[in-house]
DNA sequence: ACAAATCTTAACGACATGGTTAAATATTAA
DNA sequence: TTAATATTTAACCATGTCGTTAAGATTTGT
């Protein structure tokens, strides 16, 4: 494989519903890993593998707690989220740009027979 | 496993770098199945199950070509990519919310010491 | 120093995923 | 009708993913 994009890496990590899960509660507030194992009801290591997966694709960040060294606190990073909205927003741009929009429901309600673009010859 | 929801089923689709490749190029304009599969340098049986996977998260539409009933034609669905976003607003919703930045920011950089949210007993 | 707590890494097994080729289905062309 | 085309479904195989338990590393508390 050659090497995911950061895209591909970022869209793997929130397809796990685990993982999107603690997505959801890190919105509310930073979190201890432990307390994350046992909000999902799952062994720590297994907890801790979606951890590093998100670490990996850069959606969390680890810290040790302050007031004891061996918790280690997870909280979310924006930049990965910026990215897929970027992605998504020129994959919407298709239906909010007009001529596209015309097109698509032309086509839609139509049929294919519209200006050739559509289901036309092989090309 | 529980039937996994709309959302995991619309991110995991999008995982694959082939199927997201395909949406990119569905972008442009509608394309037959076998068109696919070449532009992929794939199988088409491959392809085809990149489609119906596609199809089944309801990011795509098949249509039989007007012209030759042998040929199936896949175009876009807005839907799924609607409600990605309104998800991913949710998410982001964190960081564009005042109340949350400043606490994100204070407790980023004054260390895990705030309002005892972070290290504290479980629930 | 010793035991308990928190978390990670290692090793393993069940199941999903994504590719291939072979066969089946449907439609067009000769 | 017979052959060719477009695509899907079926069967198969290699690899990846996600869970578990066992073991290791660090830090805290007695």
């Amino acid at each position: 494989m050659a090497t995911p994009s950061a895209l591909d890496r970022t869209l793997s990590a929130l397809a796990d519903p685990t993982r999107r899960g603690v997505v959801d509660r890190l919105r509310l507030r930073p979190h201890p890993a432990g307390e994350l194992a046992a909000a999902f009801d799952m062994s720590p290591p297994a907890m801790s593998r979606h951890l590093r997966v998100l670490r990996q694709t850069g959606l969390v960040e680890e810290n040790i707690d302050a007031d004891d060294a061996r918790v280690r606190v997870y909280r979310l990073r924006p930049e990965p989220f910026a990215a897929l909205r970027g992605w998504l927003d020129e994959v919407e741009s298709f239906w909010e740009d007009q001529l596209g929009a015309f097109k698509a429901h032309a086509e839609r309600t139509r049929g294919t027979k519209g200006p050739g673009t559509s289901g036309g010859r092989k090309s």
